[in-house]
RNA sequence: GGGCCACUAGCUCAGUUGGUUAGAGCACAGUCCUGAUAAGACUGGGGUCUGUGGUUCGAGUCCACAGUGGCCCA
């Protein structure tokens, strides 16, 4: 006997049962150790901050990432699943600020390193019950209990081992770049932050700028030479264009685009030179022109000369020039040289393809202490490097402006160029500036010192390496994640900041050597270590306590102030997962190393998904990850992304307390692919829940009820069946669990899907629908035992094979299913195998058939509909149309089929169904089908047309008067003539029917449920009681 | 400014290697069916397949350009 189950379903109730007895039964670690032994399947867990609330699309991706665990684990794969915290980085940061109100990194050091990271430790975790909960309510199995964490002193020194490496084979230096600094906070802000703050309409200086040239007799063309001529007669001049005057002191070369055609023009007394293209907007098309020439001859290996606009030693500002130059222990480095005192200072013209003829002059400015290209340029062709503004935007030596910010010495800076007649025009503009989002200054552009990882030193093999990884959706690969592979620069790995891995390198304050140290012991071995502390804390400031000796001079060595970006702790998770390689040392041999799959969303191609192959790459030379699907982004269902500011936030509690975890997760598996960006509406949960998930819980309680109506007891074995209709739905189910097993195979949840419910509409609305009878007649005969196993066994695959997907309500199927009657069976369905198909079962021709027989019906319906013969009056007979010897063999075989359906006495094939006639006849056609209903209804055919009415109006009685549905009755009637002599000559029909015992004509008893009817042209009483 | 993805019915999505009249579900209207069903069936309205060119005997599908939206980078 199961255990009776109603129509209705209360998902969240019945999900919230199971939970509990997972968790006491511990089903999640049995299903994994019951796989002990089997083939290992590795899956690596990116980690979330625990420091917010997850919303609606991490529920997205931990129900991606489950699902394929689960999956192999029924296929009979071990495959434990480690839960992982990312603790450090910025954003933990920013969150104690706000907290305590600061808005500057000295209100930090004032407060104090070790207080303001134990805050930042507590804070990581403030939301971890929430996660938890959340996690384990989605049903993402996945170990809690024994978590990786970013932050632990385990975790860290991986961390520093892995950077060891790196560093001894030399693929680490301290170099340059450029970062958007906001002056008041004094610090560098992430592109994303940067991201945040820009605004639009800023308006700003528009000047352009005379540069002087040198004439030097020095020439490589006949342009040049007609050039170095023309500036012997008239102060020559180069025009250039900037929206940023405070940067012009900074200026240490002219850059124009070596192909573009420029212009000699004359102006009053002296000659100006610019892109021809320019002249016009400018409105300088008027002007005589002297000469044309091409970039390349103003940009030559010498280069035209021009005087610098302020020469930096006038004004007590260093002037420095980047060298290659190996640093103890850091090769190839880029440093920049103190460069010495120089009168008449000058710079040249070099050709960039950065200069854009779109705006300015086509000469464009370059200092490289401001701006990116800038800076490169100055990098690539070692130009000086001259920073006249300090960290807090303030213009330093002692220039005019010395002293000011720079927006209030931008036209200060202007009037001293008018002084020396070196500003050409001043103007203004409007266009988009980046500001801080916290304090609203505008953010300068600032060269700084960072800590590099030479990743374009391995770039063929992370090219090498991507081309063995299965992305889904594939076009990632040589998509998004192969261009930023392509596109590969160094990584600048170090951040100024407090709260994350220390950066594990010393330096020596004496002599200025550095070292790289890989573990905890190979720091405390260090000749004179001093400074440690128990219990051990790796973090600042503790570890900035530490020193030792320096190995070169003797001095004392003491830690450098960065610490490491978050990105590369979390991608250091493979190996520091596992504390390697201080423990777990075969873990690269055992099967832990790399995962067979991971799952995030597309934001990660340049996050973890780099960080992660990056680091595999550095280390080992090989991908960590071989299968990865990458999700895309959730937004509202307005197709608006969701932010906390619109008030259009998912919370996924709402959702899953309404509706439930399976139908929230089987919205997200089937609605649209995994890579695809989707929109979120609760309503289509909703429907998910209706059309699917309800559709599947009324074949299982229908089954249920009458199962246990018959003592039906399943008794394991195949079924076998001899009827069409089983052999059919079979057929469908094996051919289902192959698309099902592919589908998952080939990290497709959203396919496998699909098909599952696609065969769950079949069978309720074919299969149920075509066997209510057999189930419903009183003997219990072997076609009765054939439909109760064939949809016992479908049942019970379905329950399986919706394991992965939906693993609360397939336990629920299969616990009543399976366990009430096979008790040595597993007693979960995650413990349970996944379903192997039973090929021989598969019979194309039947499920053609099937196909067919449908569309016949439809037409059968349809024609009915037409002439307006409802179906509950039969018909004598419809004609098919016999194209084909196929169309014949099919309705042959599902004759008693079709007849039910379109409730017809017969069904006859008809050569030309063209030559039937009209009105006699009602056609319908679709395709190559065709079919013909015969319109005369005779009497005998009314009186059973009736007679089903009754029935009809007796079964909504019976369910009106609230009995069920075993229940036997007597039925009274009285009225006219002729509805009455129907109930007389379907006595027998009616009473089998509706499960009475004896029809009594005349008044019905007290307590009889009664109701009047007109039919058949007459008046009908009806009345029912139940028999106790 | 560059790259990637998407765009098919009011909404959510299918649409195989280019090949009959572009489909499904939801929603809407009418009719029917029903002792498993919160369902289902039939009929109907609703589509310049984002647009413009091109390749082809033939384009929703392939190519180019443009537009809108999303993401990433600058």
């Amino acid at each position: 006997m199961f255990r009776p189950v109603k129509s209705q379903m209360n998902l969240p109730q019945i999900e919230e049962a199971i939970l509990e007895w997972w968790r006491s039964q511990h089903i999640f670690e049995r299903s994994v150790s019951s796989r002990q032994g089997g083939p290992r399947f590795v899956f690596y867990e990116g980690p979330p901050t625990a420091n917010g609330s997850p919303g609606i699309h991490h529920v997205l991706a931990r129900i991606f990432k489950d699902i394929i665990p689960r999956y192999k684990a029924m296929k009979g794969y071990y495959t434990p699943r480690i839960a992982g915290w990312d603790t450090h980085g910025l954003p933990v940061e920013l969150e104690i600020e706000r907290e305590l109100g600061f808005t500057t990194k000295t209100e930090i050091e004032e407060y104090g390193i070790d207080r303001f990271n134990a805050r930042c430790r507590e804070s990581v975790f403030s939301y971890l019950k929430e996660w938890e909960a959340m996690t384990e309510r989605i049903g993402f199995w996945v170990d809690m209990k024994h978590p990786y964490v970013t932050m632990e002193n385990d975790y860290i020194e991986t961390v520093w081992w892995s950077i060891k490496q790196m560093w001894d084979r030399g693929l680490i230096y301290h170099g340059y770049k450029t970062a958007a600094h906001c002056p008041r906070c004094g610090t560098s802000l992430s592109s994303h932050e940067v991201a945040l703050g820009y605004q639009d309409d800023v308006e700003d200086p528009s000047v352009y700028i005379k540069f002087k040239v040198v004439p030097s007799p020095i020439s490589e063309s006949e342009q040049q030479k007609k050039l170095y001529e023309l500036s012997r007669e008239k102060p020559t001049y180069l025009l250039a264009w900037t929206t940023t005057p405070w940067t012009l002191p900074g200026n240490t070369a002219l850059a124009v685009s070596a192909d573009a055609e420029y212009t000699v023009v004359e102006m009053g007394d002296e000659y100006l030179i610019l892109a021809s293209a320019r002249l016009e907007p400018l409105g300088l098309g008027d002007c005589e022109v002297l000469e044309r020439l091409r970039g390349s001859d103003l940009a030559t290996v010498t280069g035209v000369n021009y005087e610098s606009l302020f020469n930096p030693h006038e004004f007590n500002v260093e002037r420095r020039r980047p060298e290659f130059v190996n640093e103890a222990g850091v090769s190839g480095a880029p440093r920049l040289i103190l460069q010495k005192t120089r009168k008449n200072l000058t710079y040249k013209v070099i050709s960039a393809d950065f200069v854009s003829m779109e705006e300015g002059t086509g000469i464009v400015h370059v200092a490289p202490a401001f701006g990116e290209v800038d800076f490169e340029a100055g990098m690539e062709r070692g130009l000086d490097f001259v920073q006249p503004v300090d960290l807090r935007g303030k213009m330093t030596g002692n220039y005019p402006f010395s002293g000011k910010f720079v927006k209030e010495a931008d036209p200060l800076v202007l009037e001293e160029l008018k002084k020396k007649n070196l500003l050409f025009r001043s103007e203004t503009i409007r266009h988009t500036y980046p500001f801080c989002w916290r304090c609203e200054s505008p953010l300068l552009y600032y060269a700084k010192q960072t800590w590099y990882i030479r990743t374009t030193e391995v770039k063929k093999s992370l090219l090498d390496g991507n081309a063995q990884i299965n992305w889904y959706p594939e076009h990632i690969k040589d998509g998004r994640f192969g261009d930023w592979l392509e596109n590969n620069v160094d990584w600048a790995f170090s951040r100024e900041r407090y709260w994350g891995t220390p950066l594990p390198i010393w330096r020596c304050e004496a002599c200025d050597a550095v070292e790289c140290v890989g573990g905890v012991e190979d720091l405390k071995k260090r000749p004179g270590f001093s400074g440690w502390q128990e219990p051990p804390d790796l973090h600042r400031p503790y570890v900035d306590e530490m020193t030792f000796d320096c190995p070169q001079c003797g001095g004392k060595m003491k830690r450098v102030p960065e610490v490491i970006d978050c990105w590369f702790d979390s991608g250091a998770m493979p190996v520091a997962q596992h504390h390697y390689p201080f423990e777990n040392e075969t873990l690269l041999e055992d099967g832990r190393f790399p995962a067979d799959y991971i799952c995030e969303a597309i934001d990660q191609t340049r996050g973890w998904f780099y960080s992660l192959h990056a680091i595999s790459t550095l280390l080992f030379g090989r991908p960590c990850f071989q299968n990865v699907i990458c999700l895309g982004h959730i937004l509202d269902a307005k197709g608006e992304k969701m932010s906390k500011a619109k008030g259009n936030v998912i919370e996924p509690w709402q959702v899953i307390n309404k509706y439930g975890a399976d139908p929230l997760r089987w919205y997200l598996f089937t609605s649209t692919s995994a890579g695809n960006v989707r929109r979120f509406a609760e309503e289509m949960v909703a429907e998910v829940t209706r059309r699917f998930l309800l559709t599947l819980w009324n074949v299982y309680s229908f089954f249920i009820n009458y199962a246990n109506i018959d003592n039906f007891v399943p008794d394991g074995k195949p079924v076998d069946s001899h009827s069409e209709l089983d052999r059919w739905i079979l057929s469908e189910l094996n051919q289902l669990i192959v698309d099902v097993d592919e589908a998952l195979d080939n990290y497709n949840p959203t396919e496998g899907g699909r098909k599952i419910e696609s065969f769950v509409s079949d069978l309720s609305n074919w299969y149920v629908r075509r066997s209510r009878r057999r189930f419903w007649k009183s003997e219990n005969d072997a076609d009765k035992l054939a439909a109760h196993n064939t949809l016992y066994h479908c049942l019970v695959t379905i329950a399986k094979l919706m394991a992965p997907f939906t693993p609360f309500l397939a336990e629920e199927l299969y616990r009543n299913l399976v366990c009430t009657v096979f008790p040595a069976a597993p007693e979960s369905v995650h413990l349970a195998d996944f379903p192997v198909a039973d090929k021989d079962k598969i019979d194309k021709r039947v499920m053609v058939e099937v196909q067919i027989i449908k569309e016949l019906s439809s037409l059968g319906r349809a024609a009915r509909s037409k002439v307006g013969i409802k179906v509950r009056q039969p018909i004598a007979r419809m004609m098919v149309n016999a194209k084909s010897e196929k169309l014949r063999k099919a309705v042959s075989r599902f004759a008693s089929q079709i007849k039910e359906e379109v409730n017809v006495k017969e069904i006859e094939m008809f050569d030309d169904i063209t030559r039937l006639s009209a009105p006699r006849y009602a056609f319908s056609s679709s395709g190559n089908l065709s079919v013909a209903i015969d319109t005369q209804i005779t009497p005998e055919l009314a009186a059973e047309g009736t007679a089903r009415e009754i029935v009809r109006r007796l079964q909504t009685m019976r369910r009106a008067a609230g009995f069920e549905i075993t229940d036997h009755i007597i039925t009274y009637c009285e009225g006219d003539a002729y509805p009455k002599q129907v109930m007389t000559d379907f006595a027998d029909y009616i009473k089998q029917e509706t499960l009475t015992e004896r029809i009594i004509e005349g008044t019905p008893e007290e307590g009889a449920f009664a109701e009047s009817y007109k039919l058949g042209g007459g008046t009908l009483s009806l009345a029912v009681k139940r028999l106790t």
